[in-house]
DNA sequence: GTCTATACAAAGATAGAC
DNA sequence: GTCTATCTTTGTATAGAC
């Protein structure tokens, strides 16, 4: 006999909320092995059995974190694109520096990315998950691109899609410091 | 008057190289935060004290290790060219094949790369060092040697072989999960 | 110069009050 | 459902014997 309203009191996603956001700083500075429980529920305003009610430990944490960033991303991405009328090469053009731009002004992708790379061995399932929101989604639209834009003389689009975005990833991830 | 013999008698290296040895095992297992000096002296067989004789503390360790494996693996790279009399077409693709089996079979220097792009936000001086030892000198090979083969049509050089360099390490840190 | 034993701090996780 | 207070373990680093 309880109402609609009792049947939804359960966690308040509000706190799940706060949580989420003050893990994504802690982690993303630190790493998941030198980022602090205590710093996390600190900048949340939130106490440890608070967490610890939601998630079953720290990696539980870190996971939902990193998949609910890659939801984020995705989506993102896929307001940002350039005019498709342009010429081939100043599309490519632009699409390259909009990518360059994006992870340069948007430091916390940067280090997300970083981050991915670095425990990509030890949460496999992190990286795949990164493979199957961000990558793909861009290879797959170059792909399209590229074959439907035949003056472009591209053999395979697939090999010139994966090379570009990987250029592009490998370029601001590891070449460049800041 | 002390003799040649006395003035070495300081820190034994045999020592040191066994220490290196461990902490490469244990770094590049768990990352630099994961990583427990416990562990590491478990492993090499000596006790905390003589690891912190030699080095100041944790991440004088790390950075010391990190540095070496730089130095080793650029004289590795440098051995492994395939013969530069073929066709630039058969030779790119040689180099490029070589490069990623090289890392596929050598699952260490993997977690190298992986760990340097996680830990570059917070050991800059640690990318520089790779970017340095590892991939200016592949960069630098690929330009010059694109430049002496003008049949290639690279307009840019410098570009191409950043472009190969970058999708090669890329496609084998991020792309690819194993 | 290297070891054993230990200091000291901090981590992740939980019990119990409200 | 959330907090405070605490337990337990584990970490880095060092003091002192040999």
């Amino acid at each position: 006999m309880s109402n609609v309203k009792s049947a939804e009191r359960e966690l308040s996603p509000e706190k799940t909320e706060v949580i989420l956001r003050g893990a994504m700083q802690e982690f993303l500075e630190h790493g998941y092995a030198g980022a602090r429980i205590d710093k996390i529920v600190a900048a949340a305003g939130v106490s440890k059995a608070t967490v610890y009610r939601r998630f079953a430990d720290k990696a539980a944490l870190f996971t939902a974190l990193i998949q609910r960033m890659a939801v984020k991303i995705h989506f993102f991405h896929q307001q940002e694109l350039p005019p498709l009328g342009e010429e081939p090469v100043v599309f490519l053009k632009r699409y390259a520096t909009q990518v360059l731009d994006h992870i340069t002004h948007n430091s916390q992708e940067l280090m997300l990315f970083r981050m991915i790379i670095g425990e990509s061995g030890r949460f496999p399932e992190l990286g795949q998950e990164f493979v199957r929101n961000i990558e793909k989604p861009n290879i797959d639209f170059l792909m399209q691109y590229f074959a439907t834009h035949p003056k472009l003389q591209l053999a395979d689009p697939e090999v010139a899609a994966r090379t570009l975005v990987g250029t592009l990833i490998h370029f601001r991830t590891y070449a460049l410091t800041n």
